[in-house]
DNA sequence: GATAGGCAGGTTGTATACAAGTTGACTGAC
DNA sequence: GTCAGTCAACTTGTATACAACCTGCCTATC
């Protein structure tokens, strides 16, 4: 039976072997998550290459693909740069993440049946006690869950995928709002509100409330933001001048 | 003065020169758009590199962008396919496309005043006597123009840019929606009633027009595609075998 | 001292060579 | 006739060489 290898990137790892091109990606992609690489950062596609020990063709795919993401822009013939933080930007995307997200919920009360993933999602944000919490970068990752599978659960594929792109770059922001507890406390409180609006068949106020929601998020984020910037390029400053 | 060459590329043609990857990639859309290359369609890089007269190289970087976009799969180490129709994606690309028109309405509405581009969208869809009327691949552009310009005019970038993505996707389908008088006729009442509803400030009845209108749209259009794939694929087989 | 011009180094864009893997047809045995 | 195995051609993934062009420094001139 020759299958073939297999499309489907979702569970496990299916993928026949990380390609090279496909490495440099996530290296990169992490290095500019973890702000090792900051924004206004510049570099050539030969850096990159000596640095990961490849070639610069997987390195220009990759970088043409960040580019693509908004993480990455190409200075022509001039080297390459990461994307300085547009805070314009950061507000539109988060404005376009709460149409989509509005937009999830009305289609999920619109189902005849409530789909599956609500018991998971209320399991987790509705625990029997206040001791199951996550915290940290545990509860930052079921938060973008949270809101992920939301927005699966409209049945939308490209709903879908608008959506985990925006999630993906406002990750490198979003990252800065579990780092205060009344914060985590403040999501749980959130999340379980909206997951009994929808089992209540409640879109409108289902929608209101992940809005608000999304919108304390928001303003809670953009100011450690701005002193997290700071701090970093001071850091990077620092070890420029000592290398 | 060293002013680099100009990142934006709005107007006129400030590109220093289209590049061969550009080139390419234009190249293969069109092919796509005008059913020269039909879904399901297979072939190599080599052999497009050939057909165009450029390397691998360009002709790799445009078949990922067009990958990205949609429009092809890449079967691994086995060639490229033109994305075979996938009805189910366009009821979803319709789908999110009137999300982010009904979430441009009430933005547009929200504004404290009016965009300037509603004074122009009146003169075209509003004219003061029918012969002024456009028709054909004409009325298609200003249809399509007039949803991007809706949306542009909600002061969103990055909902912009998403909401062009799928244009660009359903282009290939919406084609068909202005090969009849009727369909062209029917545009321009529905379109017109949509403007004066956003210029009497009542964002939930232009919502409801818009979704309307799109949802006519897509009936109209969906039944007109399954023939013309037909015929085109009749076309293709006929070409090939006397070949 | 300031400015214009040229030159060297560096960068991306493109072409091409090579490596690894898939496909499909052909051949042989049963 | 059918099926399994082998192999050759083809395909993508990667590395590298070359070309066009930009940037910034350095020099010479005013």
């Amino acid at each position: 039976m020759t299958r073939s290898t297999g499309q489907k990137a979702t569970a496990g790892k299916p993928r026949r072997q990380s390609s090279m091109a496909d490495r440099v990606y996530e290296a990169l992609k992490d290095d500019i998550f973890e702000f090792r690489l900051i924004p206004g950062d510049k570099f050539s596609e030969g850096d990159v290459a000596t640095r990961l020990s490849a070639s610069r063709t997987p390195v220009r795919e990759a970088l043409y693909r960040l580019q693509r993401e908004g993480h990455m822009d190409v200075l022509f013939r001039s080297g390459w740069q990461v994307k300085p933080l547009d805070f314009q930007m950061v507000e539109e995307l988060y404005d376009l993440r709460i149409t989509l997200e509005r937009a999830a919920m009305h289609k999920i009360c619109s189902h005849s049946t409530p789909p599956p993933i609500l018991r998971q999602l209320n399991a987790i944000w509705h625990p029997d006690h206040p001791s199951e919490r996550a915290i940290g970068s545990t509860a930052r990752a079921l938060d973008e869950s949270f809101h992920c599978e939301l927005v699966a659960a409209a049945s939308n594929r490209e709903m879908t995928r608008i959506h985990q792109e925006v999630t993906d770059r406002l990750r490198i922001i979003r990252r800065l709002d579990f780092t205060r507890a009344d914060r985590v406390d403040a999501t749980y409180n959130e999340h379980a509100e909206i997951l009994d609006a929808i089992s209540n068949n409640q879109p409108g106020a289902a929608a209101e409330k992940l809005t608000a929601h999304i919108r304390t998020s928001q303003a809670a984020v953009r100011e450690i933001t701005m002193e997290k910037i700071r701090e970093a390029a001071r850091a990077h400053q620092q070890n420029k001048t000592t290398s």
